[in-house]
Parts: C-alpha cells; sequence; structure tokens
DNA sequence: TAGATTGTTAATCGATTAACAATC
DNA sequence: TAGATTGTTAATCGATTAACAATC
C-alpha cells in the first residue's frame, strides 16, 4: 500500500530489471492497454513469471488483481520514481572523443534522469566546441566547475591512463557516484559509488556462452 | 596440471573478472615482476582475497606456491587462453552512427579477441565510408556477406526500432552471438547468445548506490 | 625453521524457482 | 461460478566469505 517504497529498499538485482519494465510497459501503453500480467511480461521479456511477480509486486504501490494483473500506468509512475526518472539529476562527462562524443550524441540518458550539463577535455581542439547542445570545458577547470554546479555524477570516456587523475578531480570537485567508462579499476573513497562498463567483462561472458553454444552441438 | 581447463567448466561470474586479472597481471608483468600473491590482486582490485585465489586456481594451469604466488606470465597465458586472447575472433558491426564509429573507432577489441571485418548502415551517407579501417557497406547486403566471411558474432548498434530487424539478419546470416547495444529485448533462437549492453540497467545500479550513500550520511 | 600464502571444506548470503493457497 | 492470476512460503541454486590445515 503506502506510497514511499524507496530505492534502498529494493534488491539489486531487481533494479536492474526494472528499466527493460519500463520499456516494456511504455510500450504496451503506447499500444492502447491499461493492465497487464505479470505472465505476459515473463513471456515476452523471457523472464520467469514468479521473478517478474515479485519483482512487480515489491515495487508496485498498487496490488495487482488476481485475473486482471497490474495497473500500466501506476507500474509506470512507480517506477519513474523508484528510479529517479521523474526528477532529472545532473552529470558531467570527462572525455570528448569518440565515445565521450557518441554518449553526449546519444541523448537518451534524459529519458532516464541525467542530465549532461558539461564536457571537458584537455585536447584544445576540442575545448569550446559544442557538442550535441554541451559545452566542452578545459579539464583545468573541472573541479572548480564541478564543485560551482554541485554535480553529484561524473562520467568518465577518457584513455585509460588518465582516467584515476580524472576520478580523483571528480572526487575532489563533489561528484559521489562516477559511471566509468575506462578499462581501469579506480580507487575512489568509500562514500564515493563506482559503476564500471567493462566492455571486456561482457565480451568475455559473451563468448562464453558462444563457446557453450558450440561446444553442445559439437 | 593438465593444460586444457575449458571455457565452460568456469563460472559466470569468475569469467567476468577474469579481464581485470589480465589488465593488472599484464601492468605488474609491465613493472618487471615475475609473481603474484592472490593477497596483493585482491587488495589492488579491492576484491576478497579467498574470491581471488580461488579464481586464480581454478583457471591457472600450474598450482600457486605457498609464499611465493602465482607465476605471472603463466596466469596471462592462461586467461589469454580461455578467453580466447590469442585466436582472434571475426566480427560485424551493425549501425555505423554515433555509437557504432565509436565501437569501431575504439580498436582496442583486438586486445580482447575481437576484430571487426565489416560495418553495416543503411544511410548512402555512410555507405561506402572507411572507418578506421573498418568498411561500412549497404545493410541489403548484410546476410549475404556475414554468411560469405563466416563471421559468427554480430554487433548492433542501431536504434532501437531498427534492432529485432538486424538481429533477425544476423541469425540468417549464420551468426551466433550478438552484442546488443540497443535498448530492447532481442528475441532470437535459443542457440544464438545474446548479451545486452544495458546502459540503462548500469545507469539504475549507479543511482540506486548514490541513493543509499546519501541516504545513509542524511 | 617460521610464517606467508596456498587449496579446500563448510557456512553464509542473495537471488531464483517451485509449490500452493487466496481471491477478484 | 470457474479459473486466471496474484502474493507468499519453502526449496534450490550459485556465488561469496569464513575457517583452517597443508606446504614451500
Amino acid at each position: 500500500m503506502g506510497n514511499n517504497k524507496q530505492i534502498q529498499n529494493v534488491s539489486k538485482a531487481t533494479i536492474g530489471r526494472l528499466p527493460a519494465y519500463h520499456r516494456y510497459l511504455k510500450e504496451r501503453q503506447g499500444a492502447g492497454e491499461k493492465t497487464v500480467s505479470s505472465t505476459a511480461v515473463a513471456e515476452d521479456l523471457h523472464l520467469n513469471a514468479v521473478q517478474v511477480r515479485k519483482d512487480l509486486s515489491e515495487i508496485s504501490s498498487v496490488a495487482g488483481k488476481p485475473k486482471l494483473g497490474f495497473d500500466i500506468s501506476e507500474l509506470i509512475e512507480d517506477i519513474d520514481r523508484i528510479l529517479g526518472y521523474d526528477n532529472v539529476t545532473d552529470a558531467v562527462i570527462v572525455g570528448a572523443g569518440g565515445l565521450g562524443s557518441a554518449l553526449i550524441g546519444y541523448g537518451g540518458f534524459k529519458n532516464y534522469g541525467l542530465n549532461i550539463v558539461a564536457a571537458f577535455d584537455n585536447d584544445p581542439e576540442r575545448i569550446d566546441q559544442v557538442l550535441s547542445g554541451v559545452k566542452v570545458f578545459d579539464s583545468n577547470e573541472l573541479v572548480k566547475l564541478v564543485r560551482r554546479l554541485n554535480v553529484l555524477i561524473g562520467i568518465i570516456a577518457v584513455p585509460k591512463a588518465a582516467a584515476q587523475g580524472v576520478a580523483d578531480a571528480l572526487v575532489e570537485g563533489g561528484v559521489r557516484a562516477i559511471w566509468n567508462f575506462a578499462p581501469v579499476h579506480l580507487s575512489v573513497p568509500e562514500n564515493v559509488a563506482v559503476k564500471n562498463e567493462d566492455m571486456a567483462a561482457s565480451l568475455a561472458i559473451l563468448s562464453k556462452r558462444l563457446a557453450e553454444i558450440l561446444y553442445n552441438e559439437k
């Protein structure tokens, strides 16, 4: 019942699935549906039905109804609130090269509650450019600007040799969460969250599955 | 003992950590070290020492020596072999826009055993371009070309509306593993592996940790 | 030798899945 | 009403962590 479900209470595994539910629910809503059953969600997303039922009942502020299922717009609101999609958070990105500019250009992060307010680079050719509406500043200004803008999230998209230095600067500027696209382990204080986007790890897992598949049909 | 450790026997969680070990070991090797203890690895990568010891003993073809630790170059070779970093696999990428060209330009995948041999796009402005040495072909040629090149891995970096169609074409061409950067669930036959690079899910998990940190010091 | 570090067994933890009664 | 679908408890699974004897 209560309307105060908090992100803290929801398991990490469930949180990781919420974006997929959100996309799916938006899609069904767009198709004019009003309710959805966990059975249907499970089938379409290729998940276990019990898992979906548990996830949805855990996050839903309104109980599902036997025979009917869950109210789609209620669920969407709940996920919006839990993941903070409704109140956008500011972030900065460091590194305006290939990956950095792709991330800036993607633009879709706004839908996920993330608003990139500034980019940083130390290449004079990139400084002062405006990429997809985001201005590139000199890395020297990072600490000062991050502090002034009161930004809590930093995205690292620099070559690996530079990543730790950037992390240090972000922390010094007051950032409390770092999304790291550089293939290195970052050392940060305990009270700063780091999420590594480790492409090599993803690729390793995909290769493992591929190897299994090929092996099984040998 | 035996030199035939296979990727199949190693747990998924361990596989996911191997790339980080690999990077770390390369670094120590570069610094002139010959052996390394799991205690040291654990400390530097902020992992649990028992976990590291278990991972390393699981993958190492040569047992670690009490007091000394593991032989660095042996470990590197073992990981190379398990993850297939030693025998490069060909892949194609579909979508040569912002993210696609960033991935192509990254180039570092070769170190991870992945060689991008062709790109596809349906935008006439992009077709026939050569990005970082990779030629962009017309998407119409995808099935034919993938089949002819005998490529087993496909990378999807197209807008979400196009992703399922691309997946179908890749499968038709004979691809057995798909690395999907589009924010959609793909339906593929059972004997095709899919690894979703779900940025929204990563971001959700990072936001959760940030929320916890801020909550705890409220 | 002494002790740092290994390998392995057992305990714990978190997440998934199975089973089933409750109910719209 | 009948039955599809929920919510919840218990069983299972995989992964992590703790404990400790073996050993270079």
